[in-house]
RNA sequence: GGGGUCGUAGCUCAGUUGGUUAGAGUGCCUGCCUGUCACGCAGGAUGUCGCCGGUUCGAGUCCGGUCGGCCCCGCCA
């Protein structure tokens, strides 16, 4: 670097940093050259600072910076000046000053980029990712990286305060099963044997309760081999929590004042504990769906009882075979055009209904409706009193099996919100969602699949519904939603031999195979298991909220594409024959 | 496994009913310019219209296939 040292980032200089002999070290943003006079917007991780060549001060180094080229790595020496009256940009923290400059190193130069670093302008995410040293160097994507380097340590400094442990745990390690597709590791020295990458360390953090550290948490990173979404990646990062001897109220404890930390230490906003709660069947009631965001209202509103012997052929078919009629009313939303509900229609046979009927509420309260006419005054007037309908809404009904009513509506009621702009990004809304099933029944597997997972605990009082109806016993698990998304969940599990036992018998996995897959499970239940619950959050989708962002590769510094590839290293990528056959695998496909 | 959408200059995009030599903004290059901050002015260069095939006198445009990005369903204890 020629001798120079860096005595200050692009960020820290202002007013009184005035007549200061000063080093600044960073990219080339912009250059404006005005032949005589030159500007370099200098950029770092910290911020940006105006740095001035004057022909006047130095006309060698003046000419020199004629050269300068965006994302060049330049050093500068010089001194800070006030920038002239009525020369201030009061958009930059640096605005009032600028560095005159008496020397330049050009430390590095570079290639036109790919992409202009320096706009608004959307750039395509494939060339985005292919560039992402470049892209990172945008001040929007640095500050998600800062804003994840803060989170974690508010978490950490949080969790290390309340006496929690951070510990490893392994990255290979068995499958096991039931839950996601596992990533597998082939063992060299194992021929025919696998690891598995682990989806979470749910059974090393319950065993470390049994080994008596009480309290443990991990950041730590997890891996499911399924198909990725906007905010699911196949390697995605946990903020993993256990404790002993606690119950649900302790976690809810412990989480809340983590959430506390975390948006002090991240946004510097105070938030004021304890969060609301809502049950399961509550949830699915009113919002039809487990986690439901409650920065807005426009609840479902049941009309079965109120249908069930319309005139109404659809209606009536629908509670007579045991479904649900539902409706929501889209407050001051008679103005939809036709292509808006034909879009709606569209949008909602995606998640299975079969039609959206709708009604137009008029002046006076008449229905504009192509399904008016089956029903009596009375009967639309019973529905507009429960819908509490007036002139201007625009009420949506679905009439289906429970499952795709509640799909159905609850994803229309967030289209609908999104489209009148109800999703406020700086609006943060917590929920506990309590009293999950333990059990759901798998109708392609025939059998009863664990809600949560296999290790979570039923209520006490629900035990004995596990020998007659296991589909109707409630869990100890928990959800923490944030804005419609679950962004952490636990439970309390089970620490009694005898109930894991019982609980994988009505999951349909045999003794022989609950022996075979967890008999390291079992053997430590039995030797003075205490008793623990826990939890994790989706530290991707914290930040993603956080940050305002659509997608959480925004907040993962080498994120993978839809196909999960990256095409930064152009990972995955074929191996060497030889790698194969030290890992005893014998291909299949062509080369 | 399925549905939708996009792919044209380095980037962001336009391109009508199939019609001559494919455009804009920006970036890039050159010159001018001493107070800009998305500096300004003048000039210039830049295209495998993702790829393969078909229809046609003629394809960026129509058809079939394929590859890739993104969104969604299924899947994700």
């Amino acid at each position: 670097m020629g001798g120079l040292r860096r005595s200050h980032n692009c960020q820290a200089l202002g007013p009184d940093d005035m007549g200061k002999e000063v080093t600044l070290m960073g990219w080339v943003l912009r250059r404006r050259d005005h032949g005589g006079v030159i500007f370099i917007d200098l950029r770092d991780r910290w911020g940006l600072t105006q740095v001035v060549f004057n022909p006047g001060v130095n006309p060698a180094v003046h000419a020199k910076a004629h050269d300068l080229r965006s994302e060049w790595v330049i050093a500068v020496r010089g001194r800070v000046e006030d920038r002239p009256a009525g020369m201030v940009n009061a958009k930059l923290a640096t605005g009032a000053i600028e560095v005159l400059v008496d020397e330049l190193r050009i430390l590095n130069v570079s290639k036109t980029p790919p992409f202009p670093l320096d706009e608004e302008v959307e750039v395509a995410e494939g060339l985005r990712l292919k560039y992402r040293y470049l892209d990172l160097r945008r001040p929007e994507m640095t500050a998600n990286l800062v804003m994840r380097h803060r989170a974690c340590q508010a978490m950490r400094g949080y969790l290390n305060g309340q006496d929690f442990l951070e510990i490893e745990t392994p990255m290979l390690t068995r499958s096991t099963p039931e839950g996601a597709r596992d990533y597998l590791v082939p063992s060299r020295v194992n021929p025919g044997r696998f690891y598995a990458l682990p989806q979470s360390p749910q059974l090393f953090k319950q065993i470390l309760m049994v080994a008596g550290m009480d309290r443990y948490y991990q950041i730590v990173r997890c891996f499911r081999d399924e198909d990725l979404r906007a905010d699911r990646q196949p390697e995605f990062t946990q903020i993993d929590l256990e404790l002993s001897f606690v119950e649900e109220e302790d976690l809810y404890t412990v989480a809340e004042g983590m959430m506390k930390e975390l948006f002090r230490a991240t946004l510097g906003m105070e938030l004021t504990p304890p969060f609301p709660r809502m049950t399961y069947s509550e949830a699915m009631r009113r919002f039809g769906n487990d986690k439901p965001d409650l920065r807005f209202a426009m609840e479902l509103v049941s009309l079965t009882d109120l249908v069930a012997h319309c005139g109404f052929k659809v209606f009536q078919t629908v509670v007579a075979s045991g479904g649900l009629v539902k409706s929501i009313n889209a407050k001051g939303c008679a103005d939809f055009s036709r292509k808006d509900l034909d879009d709606l229609t569209t949008f909602v046979a995606q998640f299975g209904a079969k039609g959206l009927a709708w009604v137009k509420v008029k002046e006076g309260g008449e229905w504009q409706s192509p399904i008016a006419k089956f029903f009596t005054d009375e009967e639309r007037g019973n529905m507009a009193a429960v819908l509490d309908a007036a002139p201007g809404d625009l009420l949506f009904f679905v009439a289906d099996t429970t499952t795709v009513v509640h799909q159905a509506l609850s994803e229309l009621r967030l289209e609908l919100a999104r489209r009148l702009g109800l999703l406020a990004k700086d609006k943060f809304s917590f929920l506990w969602v309590t009293d999950f099933p333990l059990l759901e029944y798998d109708h392609e597997e025939k059998r009863h699949v664990a809600v949560h997972h296999p290790f979570t605990a039923p209520r006490e009082e629900d035990i004995a519904l596990l020998d007659t109806e296991p589909g109707k016993a409630l869990s100890r698990a928990y959800d923490l939603v944030l804005n419609g998304t679950e962004i952490g969940g636990g439970s309390i599990r089970i620490h009694r031999q005898d109930i894991q036992d019982k609980v994988f018998r009505t999951l349909g996995i045999s003794p022989e195979e609950a022996a075979d897959k967890f008999d390291f499970l079992l053997r430590a239940l039995e030797l003075g298991a205490p008793p623990h619950g826990g939890m994790a959050f989706g530290l991707d989708r914290l930040l993603m909220i956080l940050a305002g962002r659509e997608s959480i590769r925004d907040v993962i510094a080498f994120p993978k594409t839809q196909k999960a590839t990256c095409p930064l290293t152009e990972a995955p990528a074929p191996v060497a024959r030889k790698q194969l056959t030290e890992l005893h695998l014998r291909p299949d496909w062509k080369e």
